[in-house]
RNA sequence: UGGGACGUCGUCUAAUGGUAAGACUGCAGACUCUGGAUCUGCGUAUCGGGGUUCGAGUCCCUGCGUCCCAGCCA
């Protein structure tokens, strides 16, 4: 990964891999890994961790490696292989070939678990789950050794390969490490290695009815892999004295663990177990939708991977629990998006006005510029005509005080256009305004008054004849709350959800955007960022608001309330 | 409750025994053919109590608070 815009501020993993390089510790390399489950989409809590395992690693003059961590075959699938490498390529992970999965050391994990058998660390128990977990004790008191814990060597290895060779159903026996039922440490109570799983794995098939724990594999697949530094998240600090165990016994290469703050936005949940929920139960249109946390959904929102990556770089890594708010987010997506995005015009809530004194069948191409914060984007030309479409927001008939937009009487600037002055309004039966009338100053061509005379307002507008319809989709927050999970007594996150989180309108926007390809990215002035969506068909493109444009006339207006 | 970890502006992060800094947010202003962008200014923090030290956010003791762990999930 290429280094981030953002200055690098110090954070305690990079200071321990300096440390590491400088005094020769793991033969002076650095090589990290990123090892998602595909159980789920990525989101943007996984960014943070791409971001500091190939960021780290680039930043070292080392490698990452993109690993699966297959070892659950009730959960996993391809599709969420195929989603994960898309999503780690498109932040600009760099992997090269190597793309591994747990799956492909299966048979080296299971000979590991016969030497440890064989070594007289692991047996195999025929306790059921409910009974492992009535023996385990808790936080106060100490676990009960199984009964079974003391089978002979012999024993344990004639039902291990039994295990195996899938002579019994699921559940009925585990193979399990012998470390110690009182530790305080509950994960060294003689934990599961191997559970027997009659399920297909989305990789090896059948080969296998037996799977080993996550825990028993994760710190081996580092090991093989030759990992000098194992980043995880802050809840496998507990879970480090045991990877250390296995790779201790088994004599093998030992990786560092350092655990670092998963990251928490505000308004949203990073739990994939949730989000699954969120797709399946159709709260969203699919783990892409733009509404969600996922990189996918981002992407499609048009969330940029370099606004992503500088946001990552600027969140930081600590080991505190702590949310971060969107409004960070949102500012590198905004930040990023205002150098790159080219400008467009586009109404969303449509009002028509017509330009009286503009001669009937006229129509004039006035240039504009693509990106006032990159020349090099150059310009383009907007059709002009005597019917145009402004924003409803933008005229009041009755302007409260700070408003310096149109009203009855007033002049404003029509960007790259005239200069319009409101003369009448029509209204219908319901008194609302239709229609906006105005004559416009033909010397103010391009939107310059000779005279030098000012205008306290420039507002964006489309040639009613000229302009593309368009549906757009504006996104609110998922949640209506900082945290989904603040909910009463016996109710779950779903209760938080925003109502309001998309809602779908029909706008006008200029011709030039017409046959954009999806993920084209624009900023309409005034109006915010949008990214056309996949569903966009040839004669009827589709937005997505990305975010908003900062908006002090807002601000102003809710004070006032 | 046993174990593990963590407490610095509203939020996230720096300060590695020596002037508590930055970003975001908020507020005020300048500028502007986007009430955008940009620029300027302002504000608010070391969880409490002891101790060590010339000097403590940092080291020690103690109290308090928060998070994680009792899956044959990862």
């Amino acid at each position: 990964m290429t280094p981030s815009a953002t200055p690098t501020q110090s954070n305690f993993i990079r200071d321990i891999m300096a440390a590491d390089l400088a005094s020769g510790k793991h033969e002076g390399r650095v090589h990290t890994r990123f090892p998602p489950e595909p159980n789920g989409y990525l989101h943007v809590g996984h960014a943070k961790s791409i971001n500091i395992n190939f960021g780290l690693a680039g930043e070292f003059g080392g490698r990452c490696n993109l690993r699966f961590d297959d070892t659950n075959p009730e959960k996993e699938e391809t599709e969420y292989v195929e989603s994960i490498i898309e999503d780690v390529k498109w932040l600009g992970g760099d992997f090269g070939d190597r793309i591994f999965y747990a799956s492909d050391y299966f048979q080296q994990i299971y000979d590991w678990a016969v030497q440890l058998i064989k070594a007289g660390k692991a047996y195999v128990c025929d306790l059921s789950a409910d009974e492992v977990r009535q023996t385990r004790g808790n936080f106060t008191e100490p676990g009960k050794d199984s009964p079974y814990r003391n089978r002979s060597v012999e024993e344990n290895l004639t039902l291990f390969e039994r295990m195996r060779s899938g002579e019994f159903p699921d559940g009925a026996r585990t193979l399990r490490a012998k470390i110690d039922m009182a530790s305080p440490n509950l994960n060294m109570r003689d934990p599961v290695m191997y559970r027997i799983l009659h399920a297909e794995h989305h990789r090896t098939g059948n080969t296998w009815c037996i799977y080993p724990m996550y825990d028993y594999a994760h710190g081996q697949c580092d090991s093989i892999e030759k990992i000098t530094h194992s980043i995880c998240t802050l809840e496998f600090e507990d879970h480090r004295p045991l990877y250390d165990w296995f790779i201790q016994q088994l004599g093998i290469y030992a990786p560092q663990q350092i655990e670092f703050d998963r990251l928490n936005l505000t308004y949203t949940m990073m739990s994939k177990r949730k989000l699954l929920k969120l797709v399946k139960d159709g709260h969203v249109n699919g783990w892409d939708d733009p509404r969600m946390p996922t990189i996918s959904g981002m992407r499609r929102r048009g969330y940029t991977p370099e606004g992503l990556r500088n946001f990552c770089a600027r969140q930081g890594v600590s080991k505190t629990n702590g949310i971060t708010e969107l409004a960070l987010l949102e500012y590198f997506i905004r930040e990023d998006l205002n150098r790159r995005a080219l400008r467009v015009m586009g109404v969303l809530r449509p009002l028509k006005l017509v330009i009286d004194n503009y001669p009937d069948d006229q129509v004039e191409w006035l240039d504009a510029v693509n990106n006032p914060e990159d020349v090099s984007a150059g310009t383009r030309t907007v059709p002009f005509s005597k019917a145009l479409y402004i924003e409803q927001e933008d005229f009041r008939e009755d302007p409260p005080k700070q408003f310096f937009r149109l009203s009855p009487g007033r002049e404003v600037r029509l960007r790259y256009g005239y200069f319009v002055t409101c003369t009448s309004v029509v209204k219908n039966a319901q008194g609302e305004v239709t229609e906006v009338h105005c004559t416009y100053d033909p010397a103010t061509r391009g939107g310059d008054s000779p005279d030098g005379r000012k205008v306290k307002s420039t507002m964006h507008w489309v040639s009613a004849a000229h302009a593309i319809d368009a549906e757009v989709r504006l996104y609110e927050t998922l949640f209506t709350k900082e945290d989904p999970n603040d909910v009463p007594e016996g109710q779950d996150f779903t209760a938080n959800l925003n109502p309001r989180s998309l809602e779908t309108i029909s706008a006008k926007v200029e011709p030039s955007v017409a046959g954009a390809a999806p993920l084209t990215r624009y900023q309409f002035e005034r109006m915010g960022y949008f990214c056309v969506d996949k569903d966009s068909t040839p004669g009827k493109p589709i937005f997505n608001r990305t975010v908003t444009l900062k908006d002090a006339w807002a601000k102003i207006e809710k004070k006032s309330k």
